[in-house]
RNA sequence: GGGGCGCUAGCUCAAUGGUAGAGCAGCGGCCUUUUAAGCCGUUGGCUUCGGGUUCGAGUCCCGGGCGCCCCA
């Protein structure tokens, strides 16, 4: 199959259909169906291990594994095949005195990419390698187009997320990457149930008074049928919070949350959260639930509850530092708690932040809040000086949050210009926030006033006004303590990976042209 | 939204403004213990796209696209 001698993409394409043509007339078919490897390379590791070359030939075993070629090294009659399957590597010998003429003619016309089968006896070559030396060899899928280089793999970033099937199967560590995101949800609905949780559904569809539950502007759809203009849900947490009122006194939900937002290292426009609500239960309660869950976690998905990521070693061993944000932040103002809270002194302090060298960019923001309310000060202040000031080698809680910033909770009983909340910080992000919930149905209608007034003022990400959320707290909602946690972003913990986009398979990237 | 960087063969990368190259993959040979196998030979290019400057542009200038990083 000479005549054409070009390889450019097109020309490999032509060459390796030929081949499978050839295939055909050999009666192997290259796109065939109905075969099932009984082993794996993990089946192969577990019997053999290291066990030196003289013992595994008196074991050698029947064994029959496929899986895709990564790489082929050829001898001209025999070869050693480098063999991808769900579990691991392994290496496949074939030689034409034991898969024949017929398997070896198909093995000519193997290309690195295609899915094999072979069938024989265990050995280790001299090489060392524990190796299935075939005594029955076949194409199971003919791949027609070339997989990238086998030495450096696929390294662009941009075709490693537009081909995510490409990625993974050569990139090193990228399925092992999506099975810990996977761990890390079983053992979190694992940790739950065995609580007495119940794990519920609630619509991703949101009418448009029902989009709230957080500071985000959502998507926009449309239900042809019905004529009604929805949105895609931003949180979860006002539908999960009705059960409360229900009687599932502990229900979470895992889901896909959707925020029409920048994206970046962090931020993906769609991910994956918990919420989770506990009736009875004080967000001091949560503190310590999310301690032992997140080291439970650690240990579970890494084997350690010591973790690196991205250079820093981070403890994930209970208890956790709680800093409070009311604190530094007045800190930071040069000014006492008290004051800060109370706006004494709080413009002038905040200007004279703005002004501070190491202020830098964080200066628009501070002046863009000098507008607000003291409490949206204090968090705005916290946002550009403390949060970098957090501990790198574990998790911190950050409590005291001011009434403002949290349209949901509950107020403290000791002063009421604060609320009852926390934010979970971890490797510079923020991981988990959760609060005590607010039961009140009086003072969630002012909240929720309080949100439309700041909507008409230009606050796009202020929540809308849910009336049948209020009617539900008026049918009594026991005391409760909820929580969120970024799913994506524990997992980007626990398998070290830099970007967001790392840990969603198909994360959202502009059409190319 | 702003700034910086990047985009050259299927993949990974070279190329003072002066004939676009290499390795891998492919193709033709040799080769029955290789680990990026080796040796000989060989094909393959709309240099992200569109303008411009220039005798001459992958390279310089302007604009678009996509991506990454930083900032908002």
């Amino acid at each position: 199959m000479a005549e054409e001698l070009g390889s450019t993409e097109r020309e490999i394409v032509a060459q390796r259909l030929r081949k499978a043509e050839a295939l055909r007339a050999l009666g192997v078919n290259p796109f065939g169906n109905g075969h099932a490897p009984r082993h794996t390379s993990a089946d192969l590791a577990a019997r053999y291990g290291d066990r030196p070359a003289d013992e595994i030939a008196k074991d050698p075993g029947a064994w029959s594994v496929a899986g895709r070629v990564l790489a082929v090294r050829s001898f001209g009659k025999a070869a050693f095949l480098k063999v991808r399957d769900r579990d691991g590597d392994l290496q496949v010998w074939v030689k034409k005195d034991k898969v024949g003429d017929r398997g070896f003619e198909v093995f000519k016309l193997l290309d690195a990419g295609d899915i094999v089968a072979a069938e024989g006896p265990a050995t280790r070559t001299k090489t060392g390698e524990l190796t299935v030396e075939a005594s029955r060899f076949t194409i199971l899928t003919k791949s027609v187009r070339p997989l990238p280089e086998k030495w450096h793999g696929l390294t662009d970033v941009e075709a490693r997320y537009r081909q995510r099937y490409v990625d993974l199967a050569v990139t090193p560590g990228v399925r092992e990457t999506f099975r810990r995101r996977t761990r890390l949800v079983t053992t979190l609905r694992r940790f739950l149930d065995d609580r007495g949780y119940l794990e519920v559904e609630t619509p991703t569809l949101h009418k448009p008074e029902e989009a709230g539950g957080a500071a985000a502007r959502p998507f926009e759809t449309h239900h042809n049928a019905l004529g009604l203009d929805l949105k895609l849900r931003i949180a979860t947490e006002l539908h999960l919070k009705r059960l409360v009122v229900g009687g599932l006194d502990r229900v979470y939900e895992i889901g896909r949350i959707w925020r029409n937002e920048g994206i970046d290292r962090r931020h993906n426009p769609e991910f994956t959260s918990i919420e989770f609500y506990q009736a009875y239960a004080t967000h001091e309660d949560l503190m310590r639930l999310t301690e032992e869950l997140l080291h439970r976690l650690a240990l579970e998905v890494t084997g350690s509850a010591i973790v690196k990521f991205q250079g820093q070693a981070i403890d994930f061993t209970p208890p956790y530092p709680r800093l409070s944000m009311l604190e530094l932040a007045a800190r930071e103002l040069g000014l006492s708690p008290a004051d800060a809270l109370a706006g004494n002194g709080l413009g002038e302090a905040l200007a004279r932040a703005a002004a501070r060298p190491d202020a830098g960019e964080a200066a628009w923001k501070l002046e863009q809040a000098a507008k607000r309310s003291p409490g949206e000060i204090v968090a705005a202040v916290f946002e550009a000086f403390c949060e970098r000031q957090l501990p790198a080698d574990r998790p911190a809680f950050v409590v005291d949050f001011p009434l403002e910033t949290s349209p949901l909770s509950r107020r403290r009983d000791a002063d009421p210009r604060m609320v009852d909340r926390f934010e979970l910080f971890a490797g510079g992000m923020e991981v988990a926030n959760a609060f005590s919930e607010l039961n009140d149905p009086g003072d969630q209608r002012a909240r929720f006033e309080a949100q439309v007034k700041a909507r008409a003022a230009g606050d796009e990400e202020a929540m809308p006004y849910d009336e049948d959320f209020v009617h539900a707290l008026e049918i009594g909602m026991p005391p409760t303590a909820g929580e969120g946690i970024g799913i994506d972003r524990v997992a980007m913990l626990l398998t070290d990976s830099a970007s967001i986009r790392d840990v969603i398979l198909f994360p959202l990237l502009k059409t190319r042209e």
